[in-house]
DNA sequence: ATATCATGATGAACCGATTCAAAAAAATGT
DNA sequence: ACATTTTTTTGAATCGGTTCATCATGATAT
C-alpha cells in the first residue's frame, strides 16, 4: 500500500527536474528523444500511472468534459426518443472534439443544483429548462459557457431551438389541407409544475416554456387565418407519455365528438392520440386527422403511420455541444428548420 | 476582468483564516452561524462563486463522478434499447447517490484510450469489451474500480451479467416445445472485429464475447440433448442492427427454406428476423417460430409480437452502478435472471 | 477557584501537476 | 575561435482549495 508515485518522485528517480518530467509525458517534442525515453522507462518502473487528471485539471483549468443537463428526471430523458436522438448528435460532437460527456443527474432539484455546482466541466447544455430556476442560476453562477436548446435562457452564450412557430404552422396548414375545421391541440407542459388537462385562456396565456409557447402561437396563426377561432379549439395539456395521453384523447373525444383534427405537440404525444383513437374505434384518417411533431422513427411504424412535422435532433444536439465548447457568445438563437412528413395519420392519399 | 476570487481573498476581507472560510462553506456546522453568516456576505460581495471544483477534487481526491464506457460508436449505444435501459439504470442509481455520469465519448480506439485517461471519475462501468483490449488496459492502469457488464475483464472488481446460458437454453427450449426442429442462430458479433455472415465451426470456437459464447452453450447443450446435431445449425453472425438482419435472413431463407426456428441473440436481432420473414412472405410462427433475448418493448407491438427471454437492464445497470460506486472486490460474478414471455412470434396458443 | 471538556478558529502543510522566464548546452554562421 | 541562434533543461511559482494538529475561548463539573 505505498503511496501513489507521483511525477516528482518519477523527476528525482530519471535525475531530471519536474518540468522536464512533465514536459516528457505532456509535451514529448519539447525533451530529447533519448532523455524522454529514458524518463519515461523510469516511469513505468516506479509504476507511476501518468499524469494526476485532477492535478492536471486544476493547473490548466481545463476539465475536458461537457455537461448536459436534462431536466428534472434522467429516467425520462432516456426513453423520450427525441432526447435520446439529441444525446446522440451531443455524443457525436464530444467524440469529435475529444471531450467527454458529464450527464448531470440528480433526483430532486436541490440535489441537482449541486450536481451542477459538483460537476468538473468546461461548458453546460441545458435541455429544456425555463429560465425561473434554481437550477439554472447554480449554472449561470459557474460563470462557464451555457447552451440552451429548446429553451431561451437569459445570459446563455448560445441557444439553438427548432423554428417551432413555423413547424407549428405547417402542421395546421396540413391538416386545414386534409379537411379538419374542429381542432384539438395537444400541448406539452407549459411549464415547470404542469397542469395536465383541459387549458384555459388563462392557463395558455401563462405558458413559460418557450416550445409550447411557439407552437401553440404557430397553430392559432394558420387557424385564425382560416376563419377558425381560438376559442373553439379544444386545448389540453398533456404529459410527454403515450400511456398517459391515450386515455385523456379517449375522454376528450367523448366530450367533444366532433374533433376532427388533432394537431399533437409531440410525436410521443400523437402516438398516445392514436392509441386512445384505436381504443374507441375511431377512424384515422376517416374521422380524425392527426399530426404530430419531432418525425420519430416509431412514428413510421404506428397503424395508420404517423404523419408528422419532423427535426433532426441529432444535428440540433450537434449543433448545440459545438457551440457549447467553442464558448463563444452567438446573439441569435439558431433556428432549426423542420420539413413536413406526410404518412397515413392525415390523409389516404399522401401527396408528391 | 478581474482575476477569479479565491477563497483566500474570502477569508482575508472576512477576516478569518482560511481554513475557516473552507468549512464556512463545506462544514457549515463547524463554524458559529453568525460568523459564517459574515463569511459568506462577504462572499458573495466580492462575487465569489463558491470552492473550486477541481481544487476541491485534487485535495479530497474525489470527482463525484461515475465513468461510463461503452464499445467504440456511441452513437450505436444510444441507438441500442437495451443500451439505453442500462443507462437509465445507471443514472438512476448515479442520482441516487448524487453523483454524477461521465459518458466516456470517442471516435477511435487511440482517442477512446486517452479519454479514459483524462476522466475526472471515481470508478469505471465497462459495457460489452471483451478482455484484450488497450481501451481496458488503459482503465485498468487508472487503478480505480472497474465494473464490468456482460463482460468479464480480468482485474475487474465487480462483475454483473445475465445468466446467459440460461436464457439461451431458455428460448431453445421453448422453441423444441413449440415443434421446432431445423433451427438456426442469430448470433451478436463474436469479437471486436466481427465477421458478419455464415459462422462456421472455427469462428464459433474462438468466440472471444462472454455473452455470445455463453448463449451459444446454452443453446447448444438444449439441442443436443433433443438430439439434434449441432452440425445441422445454421449459424449465423449478425451486426446488431434491425435493418442488417433483415435482408441476411431473407438470404438465409433462401438457401435454407427448411428452417423452422430461429433464435436469435437479441430483440433487435429477432426484430429484424421477423421484417425479413414477412419479407418473404414466410409465416410467423406458422413456418418459423421466432425468439429473441432481451424482452424489449418494442417486441410487444411488432407483427406478431415478439416472444422473448426477457431481461431486466435497468435493474442490471442500476446494480452495477451500485458496485461501481462501492468500490468493494466482488469475486463471484452476480448473475441476473430471466424471464420467458411468450408472444406471438413462436406460438399461437400462449400458454399461462 | 481549579480542573475538565466541548466548541470554534487558526495556519501551515499538502493534493500533483503545468508553466514560463531564465540558464545551460548544442548547433550554426562568419 | 568567437558571436549568434536554436534547442534543452531547470526551478520556482502557481492553480485553489481541504485537512488536521494545535491553540484559544467559554462552559460545566468538582
Amino acid at each position: 500500500m505505498g503511496k501513489r508515485v507521483r511525477l516528482v518522485d518519477v523527476a528525482r528517480a530519471a535525475g531530471v527536474s519536474q518540468g522536464t518530467a512533465s514536459n516528457a509525458f505532456g509535451k514529448p517534442q519539447l525533451v530529447r528523444d533519448e532523455l524522454r525515453e529514458k524518463i519515461l522507462a523510469v516511469a513505468s518502473e516506479l509504476g507511476y500511472r501518468g499524469p494526476h487528471v485532477m492535478a492536471r485539471m486544476l493547473r490548466t483549468g481545463k476539465a475536458g468534459a461537457l455537461g448536459v443537463v436534462f431536466p428534472d428526471n434522467l429516467e425520462y430523458a432516456f426513453s423520450d426518443p427525441v432526447a435520446i436522438e439529441l444525446l446522440r448528435g451531443i455524443g457525436r460532437e464530444c467524440a469529435r472534439q475529444a471531450v467527454n460527456m458529464m450527464i448531470i443527474s440528480a433526483e430532486n432539484h436541490e440535489q441537482a443544483v449541486s450536481a451542477v455546482n459538483n460537476a468538473a466541466v468546461d461548458a453546460f447544455l441545458v435541455h429544456c429548462y425555463s429560465d425561473d430556476n434554481d437550477i439554472i442560476s447554480a449554472i449561470r453562477r459557474r460563470n462557464l459557457p451555457m447552451v440552451g436548446i429548446d429553451t431561451d435562457i437569459v445570459g446563455a452564450t448560445a441557444t439553438v431551438v427548432l423554428d417551432d412557430f413555423e413547424g407549428a404552422a405547417t402542421a395546421a396548414r396540413h391538416l386545414l389541407e386534409c379537411g379538419a375545421r374542429k381542432f384539438a391541440i395537444l400541448s406539452l407542459q407549459a411549464d415547470e409544475a404542469g397542469q395536465f388537462g383541459l387549458m384555459d385562456a388563462r392557463r395558455r396565456g401563462s405558458v413559460s416554456h418557450r416550445v409550447v409557447r411557439e407552437r401553440l402561437a404557430g397553430y392559432h396563426a394558420v387557424l385564425r387565418d382560416a376563419g377558425l377561432s381560438v376559442a373553439d379549439i379544444v386545448h389540453i395539456e398533456c404529459e410527454n407519455l403515450s400511456e398517459n395521453v391515450r386515455s385523456q384523447v379517449v375522454a376528450m373525444m367523448a366530450e367533444f365528438p366532433d374533433i376532427d383534427g388533432i394537431l399533437a405537440m409531440s410525436d410521443v404525444i400523437a402516438i398516445g392520440a392514436l392509441e386512445g383513437l384505436a381504443d374507441i374505434g375511431c377512424a384515422v384518417p376517416g374521422q380524425v386527422r392527426v399530426v404530430g411533431i419531432d418525425g420519430v422513427a416509431r412514428g413510421a411504424r404506428t397503424t395508420p403511420p404517423l404523419t408528422s412535422v419532423a427535426q433532426n435532433s441529432v444535428e440540433k444536439g450537434r449543433i448545440a455541444a459545438e457551440l457549447a465548447l467553442a464558448g463563444e457568445n452567438v446573439a441569435e438563437p439558431v433556428l432549426l428548420k423542420t420539413r413536413l412528413l406526410v404518412r397515413g395519420s392525415s390523409t389516404d392519399t399522401p401527396a408528391s
